[in-house]
DNA sequence: TAGATTGTTAATCGATTAACAATC
DNA sequence: TAGATTGTTAATCGATTAACAATC
């Protein structure tokens, strides 16, 4: 059996991802754990620890190849391919996510936009169509869609979330301010810009 | 000496209120440390352990009166007041962020938005007229804006979190996929979704 | 009173860091 | 070779959980 890898440093792949992309931009081809933590204000230990439970991508006396390390860590976050997203929502933030460049680069095109609002169902968010949820199900489970965003109100979310985990959907990534509920094996990740304020200004007299 | 209390705990903090705050929409008017552990998926004890860093607050045989709680929990936050915020970009995500109504229950206000495009600078965005970044420091400084949020290309990022820590602010949410760098004494939360779809896409085939 | 739930202590669990042999 | 840096182990540190006396 695969060793239980500790769901925090999952979290921190893709920050070393980023982090290693912006290097390559840069122009660089190798750097170390040091170079590494310096950037991302992590230990060096900490990321060499994290790496180590994947395998051994550097050399010693030298650190890592920027491409390599790339590569493999796409590979382990199963980045080499592009997922399909389905947002729910076309609202001012779902029509904002929509636009969103930062997507594209790291792995995901959004597809699908439904809503449940007739003025919107129709319209156009760039080139993408905004569909009834009333078809949602039945797209999703077409196309095969894995990977969701929920950006309506908190008191849709749940029954949005439902309809979603119903068709297929084992990712969500939710803007709305609420827990939601989900079966085993469906992940949720929580977006909450005001927590993270209120989170700060603890810290402010 | 104040006992230092783990930041990690702060960070909950803002998640415990939301919840209370939901009970309390639903008509509640008492909760208990299962209750809200059930409803966060937290156990009772950690919500306890955290509740008394900064104080009983509850009672034997009843529980947390919600209210209350709600109460200290924003004095704790310094939520006992409105924070105006000072929003930096006015594209896709900065326009949807200023539109968004998920800040005024929470103590936040958007006040001001800067950008550096001449097409977009005199625009506005709700009823609030977009200001040039030139007049950032100056405008900050005299309101006396201590809270912002980056809603800038990565490239532009940094130079802008160097211009508002230099004008005072402290707390910057971050939405450039980059670490920024700032002084001590000034906190910076980032958000990713990118990176937060790539931690669930590990999980899937 | 009996039942429920807090606040807190001690035990456990897990994550981070320090240190260093291996080796490029 | 000498210097640098990895991968890994053991030590440390910190966070979570279990348990229960206190008490409403």
């Amino acid at each position: 059996m695969t060793p239980e890898i500790p769901d925090i440093v999952i979290g921190r792949l893709p920050i070393y991802l980023r982090e290693l992309t912006l290097l390559r931009e840069e122009g660089y081809e190798v750097t170390s754990s040091h170079e590494l933590g310096q950037r991302l204000g992590i230990s060096s230990a900490q990321i060499r620890k994290d790496l180590s439970w994947f395998g051994p991508f550097g050399k010693q006396g030298t650190g890592y190849a920027i491409a390599y390390l790339q590569e493999q860590l796409k590979k382990i976050l199963h980045l080499d391919r592009e997922w399909q997203v389905a947002l729910v929502g076309a609202g001012d933030l779902g029509r904002a996510l929509a636009r969103y460049g930062g997507f594209a680069h790291r792995g995901f095109r959004i597809t699908r936009i439904f809503d449940n609002d007739p003025a919107k169902i129709g319209s156009y968010v760039g080139n993408i169509k905004v569909l009834s949820v009333r078809v949602m199900k039945e797209e999703i489970e077409r196309i095969g869609i894995q990977v969701a965003m929920v950006a309506v109100p908190a008191a849709a979310a749940q029954q949005v979330t439902d309809a979603l985990v119903e068709a297929g959907v084992r990712a969500i990534l939710n803007y709305a301010p609420i827990v939601l509920a989900v079966p085993e094996g469906v992940h949720v990740q929580h977006i909450d810009p005001a927590a993270h304020l209120q989170h700060m200004t603890y810290y402010l007299g």
